[in-house]
RNA sequence: CGGGGCGUAGCGCAGCCUGGUAGCGCGUCUGCUUUGGGAGCAGAAGGUCGUCGGUUCGAAUCCGGCCGCCCCGACCA
């Protein structure tokens, strides 16, 4: 391609409103424009990144022998209302109807579809196992979209589906899908954890997610060596607390006046934080008031104490508090009279916790003794705790995909099932799993960007090589461009070639820009060498120059070091 | 949903407080010069000042409604 001809509309300056590195150089390099919130097109050279990411992706599914399908986006609402999510989505799922008032959605994925074709279609147990899988357009909307295409309304997502006769089948499907994925982010160039995740609202019992480290993520990886989850999910041993055995003969009350936070009551009684116990009240539907309990120095995990309570909870409202356990601040398990469901890292001890009473807390409380409690892991991991004795680090990530074992929770309800060897029905058994190549593209430049531009890996750059001619059009440093230009594609690389009439910074930074992996350069200088210089984008480092004559060798060289 | 901010030329911004000819830099177009790190000179085009209403002799500027966009948090397959 000719730059001179390529829809490449650079910027000196990054939009006003961005924030995100992704979002800045992916807007200043010419690869993506906004149409509204969340709602981002793709220019000619963006689209081509994403194109080729989709390529990989679409190479490693057919590799696993998944079959490629389209399912529309605009759908009935009826399989939505069948699986309960037309109702227990809430105001992501966009919804709308027709000229008939028929009821509509926008799908945000597609298991009603893919489900409801398999139950259709499928009779037999021979037919199983299969997985389908497609490139399609997804509708959500979200509450803030964010960063570029990082968090978007409208996107495309590679969705992939198996089904399976039985749970051993599932588990072999979701294996190879695993695999796939590794493959796919390696090819992709990308820094990526897989890791254990919740499930979410998609239900099943299991799901990894894929985690690329980046400044600009929005989830959180807690990361040892030979652990990684996310921190939704995560469990570690806590760092240990000092503290005082319990008094013998009970707890004792002491004055804290005033004194409501951790903090507080720490510094005025000289316990670490940790040997504190924070109590956290929350209102469930099924056993009303509970007083969840942590160490004073950890926070409550609301994933896992979701998990834990095996239902959703709100916080308690401070007239329920006030009613039923004692003034806000100064509550404790000792004495109360509503279940204490108490984090695994509260240990033995004689720990400080509210009395129940204004400005007083009680020292000497030991779990068990004083308060009756059922156990949970509830509390929120932090950097330096330890898995295996490594203390663990926190990074932010983008989840560039993810996988999950779905069971049946789709098949039951829309009927997709099979006759078995004995003529018995069978539920199918199904997984999910999905990778969303925008954010993919965002963070491989999140990745890989310096204070000039983008850097993209080898394998999902706009194009390979960028040639820049110097000298005036007509020039002999043009002419020698320009042939070198056909050597490059003739050596099975996609090529750029910078023919503007502009001057050298210009045509140099907007290559850095955009980041292709090898620039060469024909100028005065290299001519008469009989050479181009050729210089790798990661870290502008300087290569061996390209001789003119034959450089389909040298080329493919230059190329194939890189890294 | 809570909090904060912003809408003026393609991009980045000033002007608003204190009402009176709509500006700057970059970019764009034409011509000449220049061609190894975002060039020089000369000329030119380009804006319903988000939108609707109010106040006023007069509104980008003051007041109100609405719309849009961004950031933080909540939320989120």
């Amino acid at each position: 391609m000719r730059l001179s001809q390529l829809l490449l509309p650079t910027e000196r300056e990054p939009p006003a409103d961005a924030e995100a590195l992704s979002h800045k150089l992916m807007v200043r390099a010419g690869l993506i424009r906004q149409m509204g919130a969340g709602l981002w097109s793709w220019l000619p050279a963006g689209w081509r990144t994403h194109e080729r990411i989709v390529a990989i992706v679409r190479a490693e599914m057919e590799r696993v022998g998944a079959q490629e399908v389209l399912m529309p986006v605009l759908q009935p609402a009826d399989p939505w209302r069948r699986t309960g999510r037309y109702d227990s989505v809430g105001a992501e799922l966009f919804r709308l109807s027709d000229r008939r008032q028929a009821d509509l959605v926008l799908a945000m994925t597609h298991e009603e579809a893919m489900t409801f074709h398999v139950a259709q279609v499928v009779r037999s147990y021979r037919e199983l196992p299969f997985v389908l899988y497609q490139f399609q357009t997804k509708e959500r909307d979200e509450p803030r979209p964010r960063a570029g295409v990082l968090r978007t309304r409208e996107f495309v997502m590679k969705d992939a589906y198996s089904f399976d006769r039985d749970r051993e089948g599932l588990e072999r499907s979701y294996a190879a899908q695993r695999d796939a994925y590794d493959a796919i982010f390696d090819r992709c160039g990308l820094r990526w954890y897989r890791v254990e995740s919740d499930v979410g609202m998609m239900g099943g019992f299991g799901a990894h997610e894929y985690m690329a480290p980046c400044p600009a993520g929005e989830d959180e990886v807690a990361l040892a060596p030979g652990y990684a989850a996310n921190v939704e999910v995560a469990s570690a041993q806590p760092r240990p607390v000092d503290l005082p055995g319990p008094l013998p003969d009970g707890p004792a009350l002491v004055d804290t006046p005033g004194h409501t936070t951790v903090e507080e009551v720490s510094r005025a009684l000289g316990v670490p934080p940790g040997g504190l116990i924070k109590a956290y009240p929350v209102v469930t539907e099924g056993r009303g008031l509970v007083m969840v309990c942590l160490r004073g120095d950890h926070r409550v995990n609301d994933v896992k104490l979701t998990h834990a309570l095996g239902e959703t909870f709100r916080p308690a409202h401070e007239h329920e508090i006030a009613d039923r356990l004692g003034p806000p601040g100064f509550i404790g398990p000792a004495g109360a009279n509503v279940p204490v469901l108490l984090d695994e890292a509260v240990g033995d001890g004689g720990y400080v916790c509210g009395a129940n009473q204004p400005d007083r807390h009680l020292r000497g409380v030991e779990p068990g003794r004083d308060f009756p409690f059922s156990r949970g892991d509830l509390r929120r991991v932090d950097a330096g705790d330890t898995v295996d004795g490594h203390p663990i680090t926190i990074e932010p990530c983008i989840e560039v995909g993810q996988i999950f074992k779905l069971g049946t929770r789709y098949s039951d309800p829309l009927g997709a099932t099979y006759l078995d060897e004995a003529g018995r029905e069978q539920a199918i058994w199904m997984g999910s799993y999905g990778i969303g190549p925008a954010r993919i593209a965002a963070a491989a430049v999140e990745q890989h960007a310096d204070e000039q531009g983008i850097a993209w890996p080898r394998a999902i750059a706009p194009y390979d090589v960028e040639v820049i001619g110097l000298g005036r059009p007509g020039s002999r440093e043009r002419e020698a461009a320009e042939r070198l230009y056909h050597q490059v594609r003739a050596a099975g690389l996609t090529a750029l070639l910078d023919d503007r009439d502009a001057g050298p910074g210009e045509k140099f930074a907007d290559a850095e820009l955009l980041g292709c992996p090898l620039r060469l350069t024909v100028g005065k200088r290299s001519l008469e060498a009989g050479a181009a210089e050729a210089q790798a984008r990661r870290g502008l480092a300087d290569l061996e120059p390209v001789p003119l004559e034959g450089a389909e060798e040298a080329v493919r060289a230059r190329w194939d070091a890189l890294p």
